[in-house]
DNA sequence: TTACATGGTGTTATATTATAACAATTTAAA
DNA sequence: TTTAAATTGTTATAATATAACACCATGTAA
């Protein structure tokens, strides 16, 4: 059996960080979680990439390349920080994470032409949600 | 039955930037193709953008968003500009369109929760190239 | 023909997103 | 305790993308 991972804590800026683009019910832009945390004491750009690209590696939040933005994962702490699904409307700009045992399964053992397997994958679909129809 | 689309042709812009990134082997950046097209008159990064935008819009190139870079589409010009499937490469960033009838099939078809279907998407599958494994 | 709408162009300026480089400090192993 | 690795703070700058406005070309309707 594998060892288990260590659960490392946040630090402070990460935790600070990770706490506000948790709570926020959208996914969050670099520069509007620098406004957000700078009574923190958070002043500069490179400290919230810092904190992001460490989420981001760990699995606690996702980049949501189409926007440029930020969300928490929500699939208890994302076994799977490397394989993403959302879904994205293009009204609203609501985002909401996909977990689908099919979908990924399916995408996990996808092969393209040359056999090639990915275990890492970012999808995102387009459309309008429920409000938006 | 409805009328026929007819095939605009490219404006002059339009073309110049268009045949750039056919031709390049790799996905091409915005700043790269501007340095690359003003020897032809195209000056400003808005000209380029604006190019990039149409092509994008009429399925002539897709755009790799975890990379901010642009592709001339190989599927014999896209039928499917919203839906589109990449692999990347994460040592040497070769990028290649997947043009799977299967994989196609499944997301086109994939439901989420809501029982929501998605005809737009973007995937981005990650992992080693033959060269680099 | 003339008016008008649409889409493309050229241009300057500016906004937004992200990283380079360096020094200091904290943390966790060895 | 010594050392290595990670994190922080800071200033400056790079890279990506859009706003605003004037002008021009083309197609369509009055
Ligand atoms: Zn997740
Ligand atoms: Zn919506
Ligand atoms: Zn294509
Ligand atoms: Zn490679």
């Amino acid at each position: 059996m594998k060892t288990m991972h260590k659960e490392h804590p946040l630090t402070k800026n990460q935790q600070i960080i990770f706490d506000l683009i948790d709570k926020s019910p959208e996914p969050m832009k670099a520069y509007s979680i620098l406004f957000n945390v700078q009574k923190k004491g958070i002043k500069a750009p490179l400290q919230v990439y810092r904190a992001l690209d460490k989420l981001v590696e760990i699995g606690k939040i996702h980049k949501i390349e189409s926007r440029n933005a930020f969300i928490a994962c929500h699939n208890s702490s994302c076994q799977v920080a490397n394989a993403t699904a959302f879904s994205i409307c293009e009204v609203c700009e609501k985002v909401t994470e996909i977990s689908s045992v099919g979908l990924s399964k399916y995408l996990a053992n996808f092969k393209d032409k040359d056999g090639m397997k990915y275990s890492k994958y970012n999808l995102e679909f387009f459309g309008l949600c429920k409000k938006c129809r």
